[in-house]
DNA sequence: CAGAGCGATGCAAAAATTAGAGCACTAAGG
DNA sequence: CCTTAGTGCTCTAATTTTTGCATCGCTCTG
């Protein structure tokens, strides 16, 4: 949309911190660009950047204009995308930041289903977990946020808590592999892959721990999930997932998954949620329709 | 604002229904403006008007675009005066849409109050009731609004509900005003000014007679409380009103009013809200928030 | 203290928007 | 059935706005 060219040009230089920069990839002359920021600044009757040595930034003044400015433009997509539904084809894009476990095969098989249904919707997915998935949705990188932390922002506005039981994971040879629920006192017991602390499980984990006396010291650690649930198929390494990440049929190629009793550790709460105060566009707010049905259907939601 | 052009032209247009009569105000050629609505519409790759033989009027996309632009440009009025507040003095504006009992002395009095403390902001105020006043906030003509009939639409936001017990208004002289309290049934027993049928009160008396097998029959109707209160002062006539437009100490000139007693007539509700989902202009929330108080303080309120 | 990097500015060129006149069409009125 | 007034649309030339280029002055860095 032509008429938010000077809002798009100023938010790439807030983003980039540098007329200069920005100029490069906006494909236009810095001397243009800063012209119309002058302007701008001019017409609004009050500086939005601090000129600064090394580039500029954005000040007070700024950062509520920026944030009008990223509001502005992601509503512009909706009415688009909602003006483009009118004429039959649901076109659009959905914009999605959500935790590893999810992209194993909950979200894939989600996505998919939309898409044959409308085939024109497009769609992003970022790996993110907590706090930078609220910050995605506030600088309008994300329409919809998964988090397995609770929210942390009174912006970040929940649709739907889905409680997610916590399963142990370990080779199909594992002595644990006979039970069919594990008592977390067992599972400690073996040597552990897990994720580092700031991790929803891990401080879960280790607040057990500590509440007992002892604490979680695992052999493996790593960010990625991917990595724990493929280390371990020789070790009697156990580590532990969450049912959205879980095929139905367990079909966990070579590992088996175990639900770790309820009483032991308390099911972890999966949040979906927008910014609040924004509306959706229409194929995100439909496709958040589907996963809330999708969610309700397969596990305990609130 | 300069980027704003092109939706403040299509809102004209889309208010006017005729893109020459637009041209005519907004001082420009219909060639020239009709361009830039055939440029947009060629961007948003959808038409916004329909072409009539005399003249265009939006269609359904229209109707969602023209949402989104009168939303966007009240938006940014708000981002304005929250940065110009940045560098101390508070300016902006605020328009009121309330119905007339409000304007009496009540809202006068708060608006004086309010601009002894922000001389640079400056009010609107539109005589409204019910349904017009809803529509001036769909519209933005409106940032707040009062009713005595109970919001319509979903996209009416309730931030306060005023009790407003009826009184009955007459001259000195009449033989109610030696009492206290006033029983509706004395009052129904002389001639009635009132205003017509659309009216909550007017409504509330008809509901109430029509319970006890009588009916409603004023001597005068008008839909201006200010003829009604002038009326009747040396006929024993009674006509009522609510406390938001009676003075401290009673002072109706030769006037006297007297509440009814509430098992007789239920308080009638006084709504205090603005648009949902719109962030108001700071001006206009902060009057809202000194109105709020001003209520509370005086009435009884949820 | 020199150099690199930054935003601001003056001036001419390029791109856009605009005005003016005229066209095609529709709906009413005689 | 024709006229008339009103509408949106289109073409071209004129005008306004925006851009690019070269350059300045400033501030940090090494």
């Amino acid at each position: 949309m032509r008429y938010l060219t000077t809002l798009r040009y100023i938010d790439e230089v807030a983003r980039v911190g540098s007329i200069r920069k920005a100029a490069e990839t906006l494909a236009i002359t810095p001397s243009a660009l800063n012209r119309r920021i002058l302007m701008f600044e001019d017409e609004l009757g009050a500086p939005v950047f601090e000129r600064l040595a090394r580039g500029v930034r954005l000040n007070t003044a700024g950062e509520i204009l920026i944030n009008h400015i990223r509001h502005q433009m992601s509503d512009m997509d909706r009415v688009k995308s909602q003006i483009a539904d009118l004429s039959g084809v649901r076109r659009g894009h959905v914009s999605i930041a959500c935790p590893q476990p999810l992209l194993r095969y909950f979200l894939p098989r989600e996505i998919e289903r939309y898409r044959t249904q409308h085939p024109a919707v497009t769609f992003d997915v970022f790996v993110r977990n907590g706090l930078p998935a609220e910050q995605a949705l506030h600088d309008h990188t994300a329409d919809l946020a998964l988090l397995f932390e609770p929210p942390q922002f009174a912006d970040f506005q929940t649709s739907l808590t889905i409680r997610q039981p916590v399963y142990g994971v370990m080779a199909a040879s594992h002595p644990l592999a006979k039970q069919k629920v594990l008592r977390i006192g067992q599972c400690l017991e073996f040597p552990l892959a897990l994720p580092p602390a700031p991790n929803a499980l891990r401080l879960l984990l280790e607040g057990l721990a500590a509440r007992s006396g002892s604490r979680v010291e695992p052999v493996v650690q790593s960010d990625s999930y991917e990595f724990l649930l493929n280390y371990g198929r020789e070790e009697e390494i156990v580590t532990f997932y969450f049912p959205v990440g879980i095929p139905a049929g367990n079909a966990l190629e070579n590992r088996v998954s175990r639900p770790v009793d309820p009483h032991d550790i308390p099911p972890v709460l999966l949040y979906l949620g927008h910014l609040r105060n924004r509306i959706l566009p229409v194929a995100a707010a439909r496709f958040a329709d589907q996963l809330t049905n999708a969610f309700v259907a397969a596990y305990e939601c609130d």
